[in-house]
DNA sequence: GCAAAAAATGTTACCGGTAACATTTTTGGT
DNA sequence: ACCAAAAATGTTACCGGTAACATTTTTTGC
């Protein structure tokens, strides 16, 4: 920068300033020095800047796996939201792990992050304790926390499962059975299979046939395997409700092998709307979730977030709620 | 920082030194220091170390998009290197456009990053000049420029397409049409495609059957939308090669619509080995590669080059050649 | 027990920007 | 043409760490 200046024949403080469109420096001079610093191909340093301003232009974000294309999907539409803005997201992925989750918020802690973004998925004592004091708002995605530590966009899981389990009873659908992941670190997943046992106990119904299999994520293999594992549990189910649409997949393709029609000999039911259900013979009928609204919407609330006078903090809403819809396709007997 | 050491009775430095493993401080002024750290919550700020170390921790990378299982997959594999060593990644998806990565890389200079990991989709004559100038490792990642800027870890698309190409007419295909994107940005994709042209040109075959259509990342209901759009080109095909397995589920998905069995009406190929190409009816034949391996030997690079001296770098290979199989399965009449 | 070597700790300056305030130049009204 | 206000530019100090070197304390060998 020093040679900037010298070269402009300014101070270093006028190269600086020129180099940010805020302050007030005259147009020829900017242009004098903007062309030096192409000729010099003179680039900032951004860590200098942000010890000076205390302000780093980082978003800190978590997901749990990249693995999954709802989550790809969200960061995505976050980074387009936050690059207009000069925003750069420091991404991490927690594997499903809350120790993993705490070593990766410390570690970004240190970057100075002007917003922090995760998933929630229950987060340990420290973690909770680190977001506090961090400082900064914090903002937890998918499922909404009965306790927020700061923003939430996301719907509730237990609600959504539970309307769909509702909707198929509501078909005349009886022995429903659950295909879940079988840890029960995964509070979304837990929370749909919760909402899945509430609907069918609210219709006097037994909710039994509770199949969990495999880690986070649960992928089409997995909704493979359970089909032929767990064979006597799905021998007299009329309907397989499944934790996400790629076990959904897994599933219908073991079926067919046994050649067990679908929707026939039994139903299919997903959960998240990922592309391949649309195209699954039977096209999968699930619960569709908007990942790319979520990265958005979340995105919207950081640029309200920082570039809110204080006094406006207020009134900005501490939740978005996202809005989640039943698709029924011919896995359940409706033509798609 | 300051209030650290005050508390420990010590001066700054020796504070500094007791967060870093490598130098020298007495085990119990350590102790003691890191016990005040804890209870102070102190957390040191990187952009003062970056700042002062002319070390950032940062590797800057590109995907063109996270929207495809494959990226995603090989930066998650990439993350799981560095965070052992203390690296972040930034990361930036390019949308398969060269001006969006030139601005990209623009940005992320201003951090400071130690490496550039980015796709081989072709570059700007601006973005060959600013990686050159930043003067750190830069590493093309996927498939392999004929004049690499830097270091290269992937395969040749040409290759393994034309190998695969070279195979379907050994099994006794003839008349092979190609499905890929519709603009030719994506030298991914147009590599591919070439390779299909040389091997069918080589055996003295046409390849006029040369569907494009879609953007990329060329989707599931972009394969779909093909077969009805294409009919004619289709009609007296007997093989079907897709630039990647998405849009070969959804040629699948369409082909069934329409009671075309597959194979014994036509076969379809992919490019890339999905999961769902594992479980769709019939199981899809495919180039098998392997994206972590990607993400993993990316990585290993990355920390081979930051931990050697200056005079082990000659040492280092240049290139890291990704494996890629072929796969056969139903789709081309083989069980499995 | 002492000197020399090694280990631990302290001091000073600097990394490359920008905030805050000071100073100079330009502008506009009469 | 002159003065006050506004705009442009300059000066100084500081953000929070660490490098490099200086100094003090501990260890080692005889």
């Amino acid at each position: 920068m020093e040679d900037v200046a010298r070269a402009a024949g300014v101070s270093r403080m006028t190269v600086s300033r020129a180099l940010r469109n805020d302050s007030p420096v005259s147009d020829k001079t900017r242009a004098r020095i903007l062309k030096i610093v192409r000729q010099l191909n003179y680039v900032p340093d951004q860590s200098a800047g942000t010890l000076s301003t205390r302000r780093s232009g980082f978003v800190a974000t978590l997901v749990p796996s990249l693995n999954n294309l709802h989550f790809a999907e969200s960061i995505q539409a976050l980074n387009e939201q936050l690059e207009p803005v000069g925003l750069q997201m420091l991404l991490g992925h927690t594997d499903y792990s809350r120790q993993r989750e705490e070593r990766l918020i410390e570690s970004m802690l240190k970057r100075r992050p002007e917003v922090i973004v995760l998933p929630f998925d229950g987060h340990t004592t420290r973690t909770v304790k680190l977001l506090k004091q961090a400082n900064v708002p914090v903002i937890e995605q998918w499922e909404v926390p009965k306790k927020p530590v700061g923003y939430t966009v996301g719907f509730s899981n237990w609600q959504a499962a539970r309307n769909m389990t509702g909707k198929l009873i509501e078909r005349g659908y009886r022995n429903i059975a659950f295909v879940g992941e079988g840890e029960d670190a995964w509070t979304r997943g837990a929370a749909r299979r919760a909402g899945f046992e509430d609907a069918m106990q609210a219709a006097g119904l037994s909710a039994h046939r509770m199949i969990r299999y495999g880690k986070p994520p649960i992928s089409i293999e997995d909704g493979y395997h359970v089909v032929s594992e767990f064979s006597q549990q799905l021998a007299d189910a009329d309907c397989i409700f499944c934790v996400s649409d790629a076990p959904a997949f897994g599933v219908l393709s073991a079926l067919k092998a046994k050649a067990i029609r679908v929707p026939e000999d039994i139903a299919v039911v997903g959960f998240g709307n990922f592309e391949v259900s649309r195209f699954a013979s039977p096209t999968i009928s699930t619960v569709e979730v908007d990942a790319r609204s979520i990265g958005r919407q979340t995105g919207e609330l950081i640029r309200r977030l920082l570039s809110a006078e204080d006094s406006d903090l207020a009134d900005i809403p501490r939740h978005s709620e996202i809005e989640v819809n039943l698709s029924f396709r011919e896995s359940t007997g409706v033509p798609g």
